[in-house]
DNA sequence: CATGAATGAGGATTCATTCAT
DNA sequence: GATGAATGAATCCTCATTCAT
């Protein structure tokens, strides 16, 4: 799982992480009206001004965290799929993958899920590009799934996203585990679908 | 359902109903931090300092119409539950009522559905009370489910809530309609666990 | 003591006598500035908006207070003079009528004494005039004194003055009473000048 | 004594020294509640957000105007004290250096003179604080008096704090100097207290 | 690289006051 | 008499951002 992105910025390498980490916990906590350049300065431990050597706007890091969010939940749920295991499993697998980074890794992909860009801003164009991109990986594992409709697969795809990320509203760790979790929500959709074929 | 009700209210009768109906737009579209007493102000065409004769604070405008839109999903929800019904059924007309008070009727029951009360603000734990007493409603429908465990309830609760809520970000006017998706999104659930009792 | 002066204003009689000491109460502990029509109404228990119909503007009501003030320290004072006293006693017997108005009676008093007109503002000038007619008893008093030149008589009414109006602010009920404290003050000048006489 | 120094007192020297100056002065006229942060940066050309680079908040400038002003008086009335004096003629130095500083410097010392912390704000305690610790040299000075008793010392302090401070409601440049007017006031009460002896 | 200083716009809220009812 | 509604100006303060050093 990559770092920060290094691509078409100079000294990337160097732009503190710890202004992304930082910007992605208060992101996360108070969204991206509540929480001010000045909160995740003082929180990094940086002056205001020098957060503008890194990052072009405050939209810009909210984009970079976002971007950096979506990757880690990606790369997490790639790396979560093996051509072995059968559809509805590869699904799990992916649903666990997806839960684990949310609730567990850190702050970068609960922006991500807590993030409702609804084309009022002009970002907001920008993040959809970004999230439907990596959604594309469940859709391609929804429409894997044997003997399901279109609009099973359509329905599933809302709701299991729909459930998976209602997750970071509710979840309390030292209770029930990410794969735990998302065992039994996947496990909801599965056997009904699952049974169904046997009818 | 009426979309306002003046009867029995103290509270709203007297108060440009414009304010309320105006923050709630705002909030809904923008939440809490996006949206100014100034934008408000002005989109309800009163001077900031008038609103301040019929809200003591901005918070206490959003408590209102968070209040307020609790209001009228419970209200309907409540409507809709008829003794007559299967449990399942009960649940799926639940659940249609939920879904169309919040992507037909305005934007109050919106901003219930996107707000996401973590505690980091003082205004939240009075939120959690409200949502969580409307809530209740959907436990009971889910506890008289037949052959469910309470793991299954405690699942289906979280993951339907989720899968519901979820459509004000996906939803448009024109496509499915609420009782459409409705349906399908129970629909998901109701055959896994009407089946397995079969097994 | 008159209870407010009715002359030149219609209905004056029953004009809310709680609007004025109230807003004595509020003038003397913050001053003009520091408290608002709102406040001053608040306490009252009339709306701000009420509190028109009996003071053109705040700066009316302020005069008032503090003509008020004048008065009633005024009416004390001249309440004392006895010409069978001596001179010195007759200026312990003002001083004592002065600090036991200012320390037990209201906060009419105090406001006058807190109040320091520098001519910034416009009410200043009129407020000087109230205050000035005061204070020619005591340059009266103060003159009958016997073997003091013009300059002791000058100074002696500043720091006279200066002193007991001083004792608002370190004063504090249920240790020495008023008259003890007048009695001492007067007796720091009253001996050595006293006494002078006999050099 | 040096109007500003700005050596050895960091809190001074890199700031804006006209913000403070400005502060003062308008302090001093207006009080705490009447000049508003507007105002003053009006005055000290500066915009109102600029301010808050150097002071965390009005009431914080407010005090370190407070302080400053303790301070100039304290190290004027400090270096007055010299020990080959009488007793009196100490006090006299040090009521003359007290009176110097009010009348003649700054504005700093006018805000002390006028200020009256009566606890009702949060900050009232910071600044009484303050003033005790000057008061305390004024304290010892009379409390050297030779021939007072405990209760002449108390209320040969209040009396002379009294006039002194009372000053600067009706001094006037061009008429006495503040060593004469010094010098009257505690003659006022010297002989009286020095004749006493030879009772 | 880093930052202290600066700023215009805007944040929520309060101000004294007016006026129709 | 009384007041609820309304307001424009002002309250303190924070905003994201720029720039000279």
């Amino acid at each position: 799982m990559s770092i920060v992105r290094t691509v078409g910025r100079p000294k990337l390498e160097n732009r503190p992480l710890e202004l992304l980490t930082t910007a992605a916990e208060l992101f996360a906590r108070q969204g991206f009206d509540g929480a001010s350049i000045r909160d995740i300065a003082r929180a990094a431990k940086v002056q205001p001004s020098s957060f503008y050597h890194f990052f072009r706007s405050k939209e810009d890091l909210f984009e970079e965290v976002y971007v950096e969010g979506v990757r880690r939940i990606r790369d997490a749920v790639t790396e979560s799929i093996r051509s072995d295991l059968s559809p509805w499993d590869r699904l799990e697998a992916a649903s666990t993958a997806h839960l684990t980074t949310l609730l567990e890794t850190d702050y970068f992909s609960i922006v991500v899920a807590k993030t409702i860009p609804n084309g009022d801003r002009e970002i907001d164009g920008r993040l959809i590009v970004h999230r439907d991109n990596y959604e594309k990986l469940f859709i391609n594992l929804i429409d894997d799934l044997p003997n399901t409709t279109t609009r099973d697969q359509k329905y599933l795809r809302f709701a299991l996203f729909g459930a998976l990320n209602a997750t970071v509203q509710w979840y309390r760790p030292g209770q029930d585990r990410p794969e735990e979790i998302a065992h039994n929500i996947v496990r909801l959709f599965r056997i009904k679908l699952d049974e169904q074929q046997e009818k």
